[in-house]
DNA sequence: TTGTAGGCGTTATCAA
DNA sequence: TTGATAACGCCTACAA
């Protein structure tokens, strides 16, 4: 069926620890016979097993990637550019939708393992898994401490969160309003809203949270009816943000006018979809190369110069909702 | 380092045979054994390696999957479908990224091959590849043609593009302009531009159709500057009606006042951050789960119930834009 | 410069 | 019910 090397060994007439010689071009090796091995793989059209070969140097140039989907735009393009630049050093990537579920993240790590990856980058909104301490398995966690050793790549929450909030608050709003996603007290994504409040009470303002869990429309809707006075809403992501710029319309409040709104992240597709929405701008090309490039690093066994704790700048984006 | 059977052979006092065979669960076991060999494995943390397995048994439960980018929203919902389905089979994803590159195309299939996967699920822009007539490996499109055997799943474009069509003439307009990406004969979303064209002369009006390649903005600037007249616009996708949206307020043109339009999609995405658009609902997850099904037929040698060209059913959502 | 032999971790065959 | 052995396709000492 598949040709192997001992197939086109015959073929070229040589054995196959030429072959493979020449395929790895390695030791010495005539130069007919390395035509001639080409031109036997060329006529057979052979192609290398990489299995067999992972097996034999224990190495798969496989690295998992766990995020909680690739439908959510953030993560979408988190994934592309992973992949992209991993795909440029030679690794490939197993992809994992871990749905924030704590069970499927477990479960991939498992068979992530089995599969021999030689490293794994983790992202999700779900508190730190003990499974990912793990021996001889180099991790890296974006915008979350999966365990004591595993470094860390993030963007500038806390920077983020305060350009959001002190930008509100330059446009004149009193009535400020934070609203975030399920909290993690241990992901660095936590700082958006500490530095919201910090930048609040800098100012004498009163800093009140909405957390939302599944449902965002109920926890928005709440949120105006409760405060009937806010003009000033900082939402955690930009899915967040559209929602309440859904239900302000719906309200006649008007934007900016009545309310300032703010989102996070700013992702390509948010830039296209919804240009208006002003925004924090994560550097999401930025943080895929340093993940990969940290993981690299521990897999290659450079363990010296690793940064623990990796932090990117955002940029602020002053649209029309501001 | 990583115990191997051998390792948990030692520990439990048997062969390794057996401890394959408790694993597997395949021939006679003594119930006694069975425990030993379970204990063992937790005792020193036995966790199969599947790429052994994989070079013995010839399988790898691996498929690759092809499309241009996670980023935009449609793939990353559809990907996440295929994973997640796929998953549920038992099968692992390796995502490939190609950008609409014909040449990373090509080189991921070899990637892919390479890496012995059990099939292979690709859909893009480009023309099929005659890369993609592989003996030995089952493949999928989506929405693509790919060669002469194998199977296509895509959604039912010409309907879509009916509907979308007819609703705007319902509407009142009578100028009606269609926008698409780079159009690929061969595709089947092409069929949209064709039931558009069919609405158009049975209603005794002109079909114009602008072809976007890179730069919608620019494409969209010249339609408004060409057909001031213009009421009504048919965009093959929501990013591009987005686009329009944008170009028309800038212009003070009012939709849906002015200008009636709807897009093409649905995701998820979309309808969060732009849920005022209308637009024509592909059915994401049920064309992933087709295509798993039908490359694991393929995988499983199953080849009799194999349909050609599977056509799953469009949406209308028709919002505020129209 | 090239070939032979053994091993990577698993599974299947066959014999015990 | 269990174990020894060979094989999956490749790579690397070591020998020639």
């Amino acid at each position: 069926m598949k040709p192997k090397i001992s197939d086109v060994a015959k073929v070229a007439g040589v054995s196959p620890t030429t072959v493979s010689r020449v395929l790895n071009n390695r030791g010495y090796i005539g130069k007919e016979t390395r035509e001639k091995v080409h031109e036997a793989m060329e006529k057979i059209n052979y192609y290398p097993n990489d299995i067999a070969r992972s097996l034999y140097i224990k190495k798969t140039f496989l690295i998992g990637v766990i995020f909680p989907t690739t439908s959510n735009p953030f993560y979408g393009q988190l994934i592309f550019h992973l992949e992209n630049y991993a795909n440029s050093l030679g690794y490939k990537v197993l992809l994992c939708n871990s749905q924030g579920r704590e069970d499927k993240e477990k479960s991939y790590l498992q068979m992530l393992q089995r599969n021999q990856v030689d490293g794994v980058i983790a992202g999700a909104h779900n508190r730190g898994i003990e499974e990912y301490d793990i021996p001889n398995l180099p991790v890296v966690g974006f915008d979350r401490y999966l365990s004591k050793n595993t470094p860390v790549v993030s963007s500038d929450n806390y920077e983020g969160g305060r350009l959001a909030s002190q930008l509100l608050i330059d446009k004149g709003c009193k009535n400020i309003i934070h609203i975030n996603g399920p909290i993690d007290l241990e992901t660095p994504a936590n700082l958006r809203r500490e530095a919201y409040e910090k930048v609040m009470r800098d100012n004498q303002l009163t800093p009140i949270t909405y957390e939302t869990t599944r449902d965002n429309e109920e926890v928005i809707k709440r949120l105006f009816d409760d405060h009937p006075e806010v003009d000033g809403i900082f939402a955690s992501d930009d899915l967040i943000a559209a929602n309440v710029m859904r239900e302000a319309r719906k309200r006649n409040i008007s934007i900016p006018n009545d309310l300032k709104l703010i989102g996070y992240d700013g992702t390509q597709t948010t830039r296209i979809l919804l240009p208006e929405l002003s925004t924090i701008e994560q550097p999401i090309k930025d943080i895929a190369e340093k993940c990969v490039d940290i993981l690299i690093k521990q897999i290659d066994g450079e363990r010296e110069d690793i940064q623990q704790h990796t932090i990117l700048p955002v940029r602020l984006i002053d649209a029309e909702t501001t």
